[in-house]
RNA sequence: GCCAGCGUAGCUCAGAGGUAGAGCAGCUGAUUCGUAAUCAGCAGGUCGUAGGUUCAACUCCUAUCGCUGGCUCCA
């Protein structure tokens, strides 16, 4: 089923729209009446719908849309112009380098640049001292525009191949260059009226990428880096990434004893250890409860299944290089990459009425896939993992309703774990099955499902699986950045090659409509995403241990093991603190490992059969605590939570 | 898969052509402790793996595996 994996983190920044319009007079220059009227912070203008720089001078009246550095433009056009400083700052420093593109990306920029060798952080250090001294001398950046082919000779002459095959790719008959010192790159601009305007930035890393993505081309040297319009702006940035560092599932999962990845077990392949093994199956046992509820069975189809099979459903021609294959007896099975050919198998094991659709067929499933080794990430990108995987065989008139029904699931799910969400729907790729008609039927089904409940959406044009298109779903986390995780996906192809039916009431042989989709997606992947949003510090109703309880000295181990053992009885996750340490460190300890509570026992609670709790990240404690008001409190919370 | 960087104890990291070191975790002992680190001792590594150069390799070279950052890919 559906590709649960793969998604992008991003962090928006907010846009604060500040702009001036006035009405600008013939023959004025922009950056004068910048000056004259005193506006501030402004780097560029709109005009009649164009950007323009402000060393540009007007030849009739305009109404003029002043572009402040904080608007949303006006920061892109700052960090495109950081790029061709940094570029400056490069050929200053390497002057044989050979420039490709530079652009402006979210929350900062990139030059590709051919330099001959690799980068490492002392060129950065002294690339990014160049380009402070570039912007102290102010130099303007100034607009001038070419015909092809003197720019053409211009970079020719240069030695700058990457330049000349993107002019040779521009259909205009001119083309605009920007200079600013003694370095001319080509642009379409607008830039910043002069490099001072440049005040807050930073190189971050470079990495290798190929010239215009294609890995046959030569690999350039790719510098990022970032800039913003205010040093707070720029510092919260830079504590953001700290932050991101810090939350890493990676780094997390190996201090609170989640995970591990093991060469010797082989890459990509998670051993679960039994805090995370108990957070994933919290996790699911939660899942499974909420399938039931909405009318899910159980299934569980075989790891492997013979090729022809695979060549059947058309995974073979379209997914082989993705899959695995093994051999018993002479016979040639390929290790499942998806759960749909044991769902459509349990279909197929009787004769189907149409009072019994739509059959919604559930699975944990494990799928196997083979991903390039360049692309695995901790959680994030691995070649085994579990998807909370379902497919519906309804009729068409059903369509409507079962892809509502999906949507209100996904909805309550992201509500769970604090999740905002937004929807894309993906339309036919290339390299697919199926007939032009069954892709439009299978769209618009999507497109109305989404539209009759008043839920927004982009299109993402030929995106789709290769057996139908589908909704995907990305969640933003506590940090703003966006993943994948549920996607549903229409299909009318795959009844048709398994020759699926159902009788209707008239008796005749009709064909069920089948929807692939996931809710989380893939387990692994969503428990990452789960470790970083909430940085470790799990809700009560998902963290693999609730509470840790701690005796203050050796002497108190017996009757912490008392209370340890009714905590566990009636279902709270307990663990029993009982190292050699003073209460100071195994509170420490406690706090390291993130446990969201802790409860000292001594002799003050021995006497008194009362608690003193602690709670996470709080400091001081409550002393006097009911063990029954603490139980009632946790229960209480979990329930809050989810209940799980 | 491609480019670059990196692989030293369970973890974080130092070191360096003469043959490994710290902190934390672990273990043992002492301490019996009141809300984020008690003290002492012990143990732990063929320095990712395999070749090569050298009197000598953890250090240099080659290959290989893995990780990291990107690129490409993610039906």
């Amino acid at each position: 089923m559906p590709d649960a994996q793969g998604a992008t983190g991003s962090n928006p920044v907010p846009p604060t729209i500040q702009r001036r319009k006035m009405k600008v007079k013939s023959g004025s220059n922009l950056l004068e009446i910048v000056k004259k009227n005193k506006l501030k912070n402004i780097v560029a203008a709109r005009i009649s719908g164009h950007l323009v720089d402000l060393n540009t001078t007007i030849d009739k009246d305009e109404d003029v849309d002043f572009i402040n550095v904080e608007d949303e433009e006006g920061i892109e056009i700052l960090r495109h112009s950081a790029s061709h400083i940094m570029a400056q700052a490069v050929q200053h420093l390497f002057p044989n380098a050979k420039f490709a593109i530079g652009p402006a990306i979210e929350n900062g920029f990139y030059y590709d640049i051919d330099i001959g060798r690799s980068l490492n952080e002392d060129d950065l250090k002294n690339i990014e001292k160049e380009m402070k001294r570039i912007v102290g001398a102010n130099y303007p950046f100034q607009r001038r525009e070419l015909s092809k082919q003197e720019a053409l000779d211009y970079f020719r002459n240069k030695g700058d191949e990457y330049k000349v095959e993107i002019i040779n790719d521009i259909d205009e008959d001119n083309v605009s260059f920007y200079t600013q010192g003694d370095f001319t790159d080509l642009c379409r601009g607008p830039h910043i009226p002069s490099t001072i305007y440049l005040k807050y930035f930073k190189l971050l890393s470079v990495a290798g990428a190929y010239f215009r993505g294609d890995e046959k081309r030569p690999m350039l040297q790719r510098i990022y880096g970032t800039a913003f319009a205010t040093k707070k702006a720029l510092d919260d940035y830079l504590a953001f990434l700290q932050e991101v560092k810090k939350r890493d599932h990676r780094k997390l999962g190996r201090e609170l004893d989640l995970f591990s990845i093991k060469d010797e077990v082989g890459p990509g392949l998670i051993i679960w250890h039994p805090k995370g093994a108990m957070l994933r199956s919290l996790i699911e046992d939660f899942e499974k409860n909420e399938h039931i509820k909405r009318g899910y069975e159980f299934v569980k189809g075989p790891e492997i299944l013979r090729t022809e099979l695979w060549k059947r459903s058309g995974h073979f021609d379209h997914y082989k290089e993705n899959m695995y294959f093994t051999e018993v007896e002479g016979q040639s099975y390929g290790i499942k990459p998806m759960n749909c050919l044991g769902h459509i198998e349990v279909y197929k094991s009787s004769k189907r009425s149409y009072r019994e659709l739509p059959k919604r067929y559930f699975e944990l499933g494990v799928v196997h896939r083979h991903e390039k080794s360049g692309v695995l990430h901790g959680l994030l990108r691995v070649r085994e993992f579990t998807q909370d995987d379902a497919h519906i065989f309804c009729m068409p008139e059903q369509l409507n309703d079962e892809i509502i029904g999906v949507l209100d699931f996904v909805q309550d799910m992201m509500k769970l774990f604090g999740f905002d969400y937004s929807m894309e729907i993906s339309t036919r790729p290339e390299d697919s099955i199926g007939t032009d008609e069954q892709w439009e039927l299978a769209t618009n089904a999507l497109i109305k499902a989404l539209e009759n409940t008043n839920r927004q959406y982009d299109i993402n044009e030929g995106d789709g699986a290769f057996y139908g298109p589908k909704i995907d779903v990305k969640i933003k986390d506590a940090l703003g950045r966006s993943w994948q995780c549920a996607t549903i996906q229409c299909d009318f192809t795959l009844p048709e090659r398994f020759d699926l039916t159902y009788t209707d009431a008239n008796g005749k042989e009709e064909r069920p409509v089948m929807v692939h989709r996931v809710i989380l997606g893939s387990i692994e992947r969503f428990i990452a995403v789960l470790i970083e949003h909430y940085a470790g510090d799990f809700p009560l109703f998902i963290a693999p241990v609730q509470v840790r309880v701690v005796p203050v000295s050796s002497k108190h181990n017996n009757y912490a093991m008392k209370i340890y053992n009714k905590l566990k009885d009636i279902g709270i996750r307990a663990e029993l603190e009982t190292r050699n340490e003073t209460v100071s460190k195994k509170i420490r300890f406690a706090e390291k490992e993130k446990i969201p509570y802790v409860i000292i026992l001594g002799d003050e609670e021995i006497q008194s059969g009362k608690l003193s709790v602690r709670k996470r990240k709080k400091k001081g404690y409550l002393k006097n605590i009911d063990m029954s008001d603490f139980i009632n409190s946790i229960k209480e919370e979990s329930i809050a939570g989810g209940g799980i």
